[in-house]
DNA sequence: CTTGATCCCGTAGCGACTACGGGTTGTAGC
DNA sequence: GCTACAACCCGTAGTCGCTACGGGATCAAG
């Protein structure tokens, strides 16, 4: 029976998660809680691996938690609601740019100090003196 | 007695930071135990202003809490350690531009997604097949 | 039927805070 | 001096998204 099936071993693998992190996204509601064998193993359908596939991808897009919950529930095929979608991922994008923005200012900052350390041999380190300063 | 010395809550905004992560950095000794008043409130010397504007500009530019730590034993101005520093930093900035190549790929990709989604009136979401995908 | 890999569950830890809550102290006005 | 009330005290728990641990049960191959 279930031969069909996978373990949360395989499941993971085949996802490229964690297994630990499979039975978290089980705890906190995110992926469905799977049929068990009769020793109380987890057995997972095809359904499953697609599940986990989606999260894993929207995970590495950036998206959170709560973010991907609301994409599973836009993900249904009877729901129309691409727009919705849509206005996630620009949010999303928005912030990312803002992080981008901000990641930008620290590395042109940090660049431009470690340059004026030149060799290192300096009294006065430029870093310290900008770390210290404001 | 202690009048020129500054309460945990005045540090706190002089330094831009919350009251509550002052005592955070005393718990994990990244700022030191300040004298007390006698029914026990912190008093803090100018020193311990520096210090913790010192720490939170190094947050600001995404030091860690264990960087920090070593950042502060290299500006002890007894040691001349430039060159440790800027390693450091060097090392530092290399993360971020590895954070920032990466975000640039999420970008492109969200960007070109979500302009696919064009009115949001498909009856297959781009976003949706984006994430399904892989 | 034994071995060894895999899985079970609950709990604790990570980093860097932030929030809560019940009690104490400090200070300004009267 | 007394009364408000703001500010502070401390310990603990929660946040996010996992990851690790450990002792025991189960599964699959030989």
């Amino acid at each position: 029976m279930f031969r069909q099936n996978l373990t949360i071993g395989r499941l993971a693998q085949s996802a490229g998660v964690n297994l630990e992190t499979v039975r978290y996204y089980e705890r906190i509601g995110l992926m469905p809680a799977p049929a068990r064998t009769q020793g109380g193993h987890r057995s997972y359908a095809p359904e499953h691996a697609q599940r986990l596939r989606f999260i894993r991808r929207s995970r590495e897009l950036g998206f959170g938690i709560d973010a991907i919950r609301r994409l599973i529930a836009l993900s249904e095929p009877t729901v129309q609601s691409c727009a919705e979608v849509r206005d996630m991922a620009q949010d999303h994008l928005t912030s990312i740019d803002a992080k981008m923005a901000d990641l930008q200012r620290l590395q042109a900052l940090l660049r431009q100090t470690v340059a004026d350390c030149g060799d290192g041999r300096q009294i006065r380190c430029p870093v310290i003196e900008e770390l210290g300063s404001s």
